[in-house]
DNA sequence: GGCTAGTAGTTGAAAGTGTAACTATCAACG
DNA sequence: CGTTGATAGTTACACTTTCAACTACTAGCC
């Protein structure tokens, strides 16, 4: 079979099965897009951060970042204060309550890929990261000439 | 960071970056939807296949897999045929035209695949296969209660 | 036969995504 | 200043995906 061998197929098969118990959690139970909760986690871990810092890091395309942004803005998780210097720049970070919603979620999240991977020993999730390993180093050495649609040129 | 070290987002962006060149031949060359590219596939490699059948194999919700059919059959790529005995079933087969354009395409996506891994060597690609391996059999024991959308449960 | 329950596959509406404009702003250069 | 070209972010529209009915049919049971 042709497909069965295939990198990208395997991958893809992969990445859903993996993302599928994580994704009730933060979809099902917390009403979060993927790209809300990928913003959600990145502007947990810094002060503020703006959309197209945003793009780089989730990564994402600007649309994705600019509705998610949105969508927790009108939640209440998000406030944005638009820069003193650049007027077209704005800055956004987490409220408290969009703090407080993330101690509560990611805890779940952590404990859903855990128990995913509960079966495995400490050889086999080696051997996982040194592949996945590998092929990040690959896409690193040859950057992607346009990411996942992570790219912020028009 | 957090998401940096956790797999399932490894995996998703890993599936992304892998998936781009190929996506643009189905795609942009081709006119195709990964689902419809993936109906293709397995259906080249069996005489035929019913619409059940082939949301276990590609695998995808069978909503997908029926629109793909209707569009591969639009196209004149695909021919159905009603079963004679049981008349909910049909089963789907590649038409010449369909079998000429799958033997066009797919060396078109391996030299895409092999040109992005090109940099690797036999020893970089034995690490990657291995970590997969792990986890496709760890889905494979833990078998998915319910695929990624691979049912046909209602 | 005629219920009932279940399966194969399709359809419709809602949600999400991708692409391409578009607005607003800045910066550089005349 | 004011024009030109770039950048930050939003909006509009078409397409894809998801979810929940729905149709058509089969099978078991009385």
């Amino acid at each position: 079979m042709f497909l069965k061998g295939y990198l990208p197929y395997r991958l893809n098969l992969l990445a859903e099965l993996t993302s599928e118990s994580t994704r009730q959690i933060y979809r099902r139970r917390h009403g979060l897009t993927r790209p809300e909760w990928r913003v959600l986690v990145n502007l947990a871990e810094s002060p503020s951060l703006t959309a197209s810092e945003l793009c780089a890091l989730v990564p994402a395309h600007k649309t994705k970042i600019s509705r998610a942004l949105v969508a927790l803005e009108r939640r209440g998780w998000v406030k944005r204060e638009s820069d003193a210097r650049d007027r077209r720049v704005s800055h956004a970070a987490l409220t408290p309550r969009g703090r407080s919603a993330f101690a509560r979620i990611r805890p779940e999240m952590e404990a859903a890929t855990e128990a995913m991977l509960a079966p495995l020993g400490a050889e086999d999730r080696r051997k996982i990261d040194e592949g996945l390993a590998v092929l990040e180093r690959l896409f690193e050495r040859a950057p992607p000439a346009t990411g996942p649609g992570a790219g912020n040129r028009d």
